[in-house]
DNA sequence: GTGGTCTAGACCACT
DNA sequence: GTGGTCTAGACCACA
């Protein structure tokens, strides 16, 4: 899928950050088993070891659960995967927030230009 | 500066897209002299015809004027600046909306959620 | 087809002119696809990346349309070659009215002058 | 003044041009000494004998006179520099309405363009 | 010094 | 095959 990887983080957190995203949309319902690390290093073009660390830190974080000879699977803890949700939500609203402080808006500001963007929408579509 | 480019865009509109950012944040203000084509050059790590393109590409869209054998200025049409920074605005609020929508948030609840995390930040402050 | 340029104006615009005729003179339709960048620059014998800068300044300037892959095409929206074709009857106008001006004939003289000499040749032919 | 020549038309012939165009435009009057050649051959950058050749057509065409010892005059016959603007006069309308019926445009149109141009022009001064 | 233009040759994504 | 982009290096006009 995303062929290209960014600098800016370690390849194996952008391809975590990937899988929480299948996650999240539904893509991975809580108790699916995950691609294999190796068939997961084939589709995003990576070495197995960096795949093999990406579940790793999924496991530690308690978002996926290996079983031994069976596969990884995503959690069946409904309160983990809603905690991933939030913390995914809380990023792209500090990145928003941040983004529009560097450029001189106020809080007030950014609620408001929101909602008039969301009502804008709404009337035309 | 920023040293890497993203894959997603062309090079000579990042570059473009960072000169915007100094305008709007009123590092380059109406009426400055941007660095010349070469200097720009050096600074991005490219080589000069792509920043001379960045150049081409302000001046159609009005952003900054060219004086023959003088160098480039920012544009001092205070409209043309202030309809940069909307747009510069409109593409951070339509991203969010469209992260938090494909996280399966409602409009309402964005809203919400950036209202709230405001809420809490400036009790924490 | 021409070989040599004028120094007065940069080729990729005159090899835009050139194109631009070739519309007017219904050489090339609405939709048609032009030859492409490499084509173009044999028959000019000029660098391709200078055709390329041409078919970018038609782009702009909405004459053509490029499709990925496929090749640049004539635009079929009529109006947009009406206007071409009015800009390019007023470039001539202009230029007509500057040189008899310059030979110090009136407005008055150079109706006449065009007039008289459009009346001469329909009763030779 | 002009640096470069077009490759259409001998150098001589387009030294004539020049000078007949400021026999035109009054800039040499009737008896007026024209520049010597070598004066010539240095204003126009060219050698002595092309500017020798561009004197002998003028004379041919009796539109100057050479005095033996003395130089290079502008004819005082009034008549050959009316017909030196007449001739002027019919290259541009011919290359007006060549230009106009390349692009489609009947006589009535060209002239009917040409006034509205002008009509326009009057207004907006 | 400034930006503008052109060439030569390379790699890319898309069809 | 298509156009789009980038680099390297060159020359130009203008001030």
């Amino acid at each position: 899928m995303t062929d290209k990887f960014d600098t800016s983080k370690p390849i194996y957190k952008q391809i975590a950050d990937q899988l929480y995203w299948r996650m999240i949309r539904g893509e991975l319902q809580p108790g699916d088993k995950l691609p294999s690390v190796r068939e997961c290093a084939v589709e995003f073009k990576v070495n197995p070891n960096t795949v093999a660390r990406t579940y790793n830190e999924m496991e530690r974080e308690k978002v996926v659960k290996t079983k031994r000879g069976q596969g990884t699977f995503v959690t069946t803890d409904e309160n983990v995967l809603f905690d991933l949700k939030e913390s995914m939500k809380k990023i792209h609203i500090e990145e928003f927030v941040h983004e529009m402080e560097e450029m001189g808006y106020t809080e007030e500001e950014m609620v408001a230009s929101l909602q008039e963007y969301l009502d804008g929408r709404d009337t035309n579509d």
